[in-house]
RNA sequence: GUGCUUAUAGCUCAGCAGGAUAGAGCAGUCGCCUCCUAAGCGACCGAUGGGGGUUCGAGUCCCUCUAGGCACACCA
């Protein structure tokens, strides 16, 4: 499709002798759609040319030839240059590529280039809260997107399969497992356990120290305790299995952190080999106090591993199996400080510069509970299964009001209940915190998830009636001249953009916003229109239009991992 | 104490790496189903935390204050 915001950057540039390049990155947006569609602002050549932005605007307008192929006018709006675009080509474009294309907005802008995902990684034996669910969320709609725009995408889970609070559970077992029944409700009795251990380290520091021993026992494949972490370990999975499936979601690895126990004593050789290694308080550490950054422990003191070192020798490993160009660390921001020394350590490891530099975090906010934070330890979580099911509950509630005679009750709720807790975690900025409210999530009215999906019905249900598919190329595209259609033809003319957007931002909820926008724009011209109408011509043209939202709401809400439903 | 982060309408959020009159949703008030699904559409109401600065122009950049959140070595 024509780039008409690289066209307009050329004949201004012939114009006035500035670099295209340049001139592209200042042409905006109007707000205002009166004001064209697209606009160069000349104030800031102002004082270069020492001349009044009226005056500029003027005589680029008078220097610039205008191709009416690709742009219906230019006029000079205070010291504006406003454009507005040939429609007609526009519309022409967007209805032959919608198509032509069979998914439409995918591209291969990311072709050659392979990005990790690192997502969801709940910790076995704990409970899959509503904050891994935002976690896993976020990662798999930034893995889809990826995906989409032609990146070889890896999606890893990375398991919380290793570490002291495995000590901690093998000892609070050891001294009461028999009080317990793991087969029934593995998760829930674990975490009692593990909510128990730990009071009594608090009160008793010789009990922490036993933990800490007997996750040296593990790391040392000691037999009983491996044997009880392999139980724990096969119990959560299960688990965590049922709500992967619940909401679609399903990875390329699943790796946990005892993976890389044989790969550990290479960190230390490398770190060691750089001279980077320092003894402190018993423990080996890196020094980044020069950078601001505190200090990394890379091996505590009584000689067993720790986080640090787990994810360094993950690093190395898939550099070595990936040759990633980007690797995405989807996790809360309270690790924050952590990431950056993970990140300036791993400069020592001996991977390629581009993995090194590809390791990115991206931060999401905190989801609290109106109390105060949730903690496992605590033992006051929202688990995400009770959540899905409390939404599929609501909808079902729903249907049966406005839909009695629905057909698929279950599966349809199941799309809606479950689309409208994930849109919900990626609607807004992923960086700020939320407070979590059941009312607030199983919203259903407004800039929601079952929203987009009722639209969509609404598209599907149109259509179905219409009973075919004109061919694009006999639309008569001055029927979709106005201004409801032409705001739809906008939109779908920028998904591509916009999922650009979302990669470079690492944001998934501009594609979120962008939807609601589309099907907003598509419900005022519903509302507006009759789509079957007596002219043909006419209804051909709003049958496409109707056809090609339906569609990209699709693909975009697919790729949220949201699923539509066929009727609601 | 140091660092990071957030602050926009009663509530939840947008605001394209400074640009034209700050946009939505929810809540509230009021209209719209003899018409393709009213989980919808339209209208009204209502806002940039305080103070400085940079700029032709600041919600956006800088400083400062205030208020939340987070992190600062043997948890991950």
């Amino acid at each position: 499709m024509t780039n008409f915001k690289q066209k307009i950057a050329e004949q201004i540039s012939k114009a006035i002798d500035l670099d295209k390049e340049e001139l592209e990155t200042y042409i905006e947006i109007p707000k205002d759609v009166k004001n064209g569609d697209y606009a160069f602002p000349c104030f800031r050549l102002a004082k270069e040319l020492k001349k009044a932005p009226q005056q500029i605007a003027n005589e680029i307008k008078e220097r610039i030839e205008i191709d009416s192929t690709i742009l219906e006018k230019v006029e000079v709006l205070g010291g504006y240059l406003n454009f507005y675009i040939n429609k007609q080509l526009l519309t022409k474009e967007v209805l032959m590529e919608m198509a032509n294309k069979h998914e439409y907005g995918k591209s291969k802008i990311g072709e050659d280039k392979t990005i990790l995902v690192e997502y969801s990684s709940p910790n076995i034996a704990k409970p899959f809260h509503i904050g891994h669910l935002r976690n896993t969320v976020i990662g798999a709609a930034l893995y889809n997107i990826y995906q989409y725009l032609g990146y070889n995408t890896i999606g890893i889970n990375h398991l919380g399969d290793y570490g002291t609070q495995f000590g901690k559970l093998i000892e609070g077992y050891k001294r009461w497992g028999n009080e317990y029944n793991l087969e029934e409700n593995p998760i829930e009795e674990l975490m009692k356990i593990y909510v128990r251990i730990n009071k009594l380290c608090e009160k008793d520091k010789t009990v922490l120290e036993a933990c800490r021993e007997n996750f040296k026992l593990l790391e040392q494949k000691d037999s009983y305790c491996v044997e009880l972490w392999e139980k724990f370990k096969e119990l959560s999975l299960k688990e965590f299995q049922k709500i992967y499936d619940m909401l679609g979601i399903r990875f390329d690895a699943v790796i946990g952190e005892s993976f890389y126990i044989d790969k550990m004593e290479k960190i230390y050789e490398l770190l060691e080999n750089a001279h980077v290694l320092k003894e402190s308080e018993g423990a080996q550490i890196v020094d980044l106090e020069d950078k601001g950054l505190g200090v990394c422990m890379i091996r505590k003191s009584n000689g067993s591993s720790i986080y640090a070192t787990r994810d360094l020798a993950a690093i190395r490993y898939r550099a070595q199996t990936y040759d990633f160009d980007k690797c995405l660390y989807v996790v809360a921001y309270e690790q924050a400080l952590y990431f950056k020394q993970l990140f300036e350590v791993a400069q020592y490891l001996d991977i390629p510069g581009k993995c090194k530099q590809g390791l990115r975090h991206v931060q999401y906010g905190m989801v609290r509970l109106s109390t105060g934070r949730m903690s496992t330890r605590e033992g006051n979580v929202i688990k995400v299964e009770e959540l899905l099911t409390e939404a599929i509950r609501r909808v079902e509630d729903i249907i049966k009001e406005k839909n009695p005679e629905m057909k698929n009750l279950k599966d349809e709720a199941k799309k809606i209940g479950i689309g409208a807790v994930i849109f919900h975690n990626l609607a807004n900025t992923i960086i700020k915190d939320q407070v979590f409210d059941w009312d607030n999530v199983l919203n259903f009215q407004g800039e929601t998830g079952p929203y987009i999906q009722y639209t969509y019905v609404r598209t599907k249900s149109v259509l179905e009636k219409a009973g075919y598919l004109p061919k694009a190329e006999e639309i008569n595209i001055e029927k979709l001249s106005d201004e409801y259609s032409q705001d739809i033809i906008k939109l779908i003319y920028s998904f591509e953009d916009t999922l650009i957007q979302v990669t470079d931002k690492d944001e998934p909820s501009i594609l979120a916003r962008y939807l609601i926008d589309l099907a907003k724009a598509f419900s005022s011209f519903y509302n507006e229109n009759k789509i079957i109408t007596e002219d043909k011509e006419l209804q051909d043209a709003r049958i496409y239009l109707t056809c090609s939202v339906g569609k990209v709401l699709k693909i975009g809400t697919n790729l949220l991992g949201i699923e539509m439903p066929d009727k609601m």
